[in-house]
DNA sequence: AAAAATGATTCGGT
DNA sequence: ACCGAATCATTTTT
């Protein structure tokens, strides 16, 4: 634009451009001589086409300009109409609403992880508590550590990003600044009106920031999706949990619904969580009750298995009860262990208390050897579903009191009196 | 490869 | 907060 022919220097093509202005200056300045009133017009011609001129030339001009005698008013009477303008637009547009969308968004970087303090420490914390939790947490450690990895991969790109981001920001915002206060000696520029920029920029650079935001959570999601998300790594438990949860599901037949403490001593002893006690009790009640007679092997297994344990450790062998009622409606014949509350209490004992550490597998031979036995006595019937009514709900927890009472069946099984 | 089993999630109800 | 039910997505079995 310096090279452009310098075509505005005459009078007339000057307010030809600016009419407004022109006229304007003409109105007000009337009132004065011929000479003044030429000598405004000079003066907003030179300001006018100041672009227009060469560096050299423009600088220049621009000190010519400084130096003029009239410069000092007529710059306070640009002044003063910019700072009218300035005002009626700023009390136009006033309020900045804190966007909820970039709020949403920074609420759930800082939940993952991604924006915030760095946490390099406690990760790595978190991935050792991971790894000393137990045997069966390694591979799940494994796995977490590859999604922390790649998570913290995610956080350095965004931290990166968001450097330059600000850095850009700050160095434009700087450039403007500067210009802005350069022009500021031959041009009305109010501080307030910088500062009014300032925060035009910067709401332009948010929207690239809030971007940014966008597509890092995007891909937080992503990974999450991928690599929490238990359905796609489901991962059996191991036969010895299973077997656990199996005889505590069992032996807890009328009332499987096993307290938080339970829960936590369950999840202890098959090295799960909590929740997944849970989830696995909720899904075997439903499936149970869904379909008893497919699990009915399964139950007579492990109400043998119990039976067995238990008198063998009462050391008394008798199974000759067993084949005795498979007739009775409902309530099939089963072990005669109601009338027996001490030969009960060591079943608990010992289903509390031994099941952890070396013993469990000799125990186990122990009882699968017999639990052949006991199968192969054709006890199909004898594990029949008297928890469950008629409507398909479990039947209600029985009274600590109702252990001897001759109301329930002679096979349920009780929760009470263990833990 | 199809079917069954299984752990987890979601939704509605209480 | 918990449960039942339905469902999903994977693993295991057939």
């Amino acid at each position: 634009m310096d090279e452009q022919p310098r075509l505005m220097h005459s009078h007339g093509v000057g307010m030809a451009g600016h009419p407004g202005l022109a006229q304007h200056m003409d109105g007000t300045g009337g009132t004065d001589g011929e000479g003044r009133k030429q000598d405004i017009g000079d003066i907003l011609q030179q300001i006018m086409t100041i672009t227009d001129q060469s560096l050299d030339e423009a600088q220049a001009r621009k000190h010519a300009l400084n130096c003029h005698r009239m410069k000092p008013a007529l710059f306070s009477v640009l002044c003063e109409i910019k700072e009218k303008t300035v005002l009626s637009i700023r009390g136009a547009q006033e309020e900045e609403p804190p966007d909820p969308q970039l709020m949403r968004l920074d609420n759930m970087l800082l939940a993952e992880g991604v924006s915030g303090p760095e946490k390099g420490g406690g990760s790595a914390a978190a991935a050792a508590a991971a790894a000393a939790a137990g045997g069966v947490g390694a591979d799940n450690s494994a796995e977490h550590s590859d999604y922390r990895a790649k998570l913290s991969q995610i956080r350095q790109i965004y931290h990166t990003e968001l450097e330059k981001y600000e850095q850009a920001c700050n160095e434009f915002t700087t450039h403007v600044m500067n210009l802005l206060r350069e022009q500021s000696r031959t041009r009305p520029i109010s501080p307030k009106e910088i500062e009014r920029m300032v925060g035009i920029i910067h709401r332009k650079f948010s929207s690239i920031q809030m971007q940014l935001k966008q597509s890092t959570c995007e891909a937080v999601m992503i990974l999450r999706s991928r690599f929490l998300d238990a359905r796609r790594k489901r991962r059996n438990f191991n036969k010895q949990a299973t077997e656990i949860l199996n005889e505590y599901f069992y032996s807890h037949l009328s009332n499987p619904y096993p307290s938080e403490e339970a829960k936590e001593e369950l999840a202890k002893k098959c090295s799960i969580t909590v929740a997944q006690v849970s989830n696995w009790f909720g899904n075997k009640r439903i499936r149970y009750k869904k379909n008893i007679g497919k699990f009915q092997e399964e139950a007579n297994m492990y109400a043998a298995r119990t039976a067995v344990s238990a008198t063998s450790v009462s050391a008394h062998g008798s199974q000759a009860n067993s084949p005795s009622t498979p007739n009775s409606a409902g309530s099939a014949g089963s072990f005669n262990m109601s009338n027996s509350g001490d030969l009960f209490m060591s079943v608990q004992s010992l289903n509390g208390d031994s099941y952890q550490g070396a013993q469990v597998d000799t125990l186990r031979h122990v009882i699968s050897q017999t639990g052949g036995y006991s199968d192969s006595l054709a006890v199909n019937q004898m594990y029949s579903p008297q928890g469950i009514n008629a409507n398909g709900g479990w039947q209600d927890a029985p009274t600590p009191s109702s252990v001897t009472s001759p109301t329930e069946g002679p096979g349920s099984v009780h929760s009470d009196t263990s833990n």
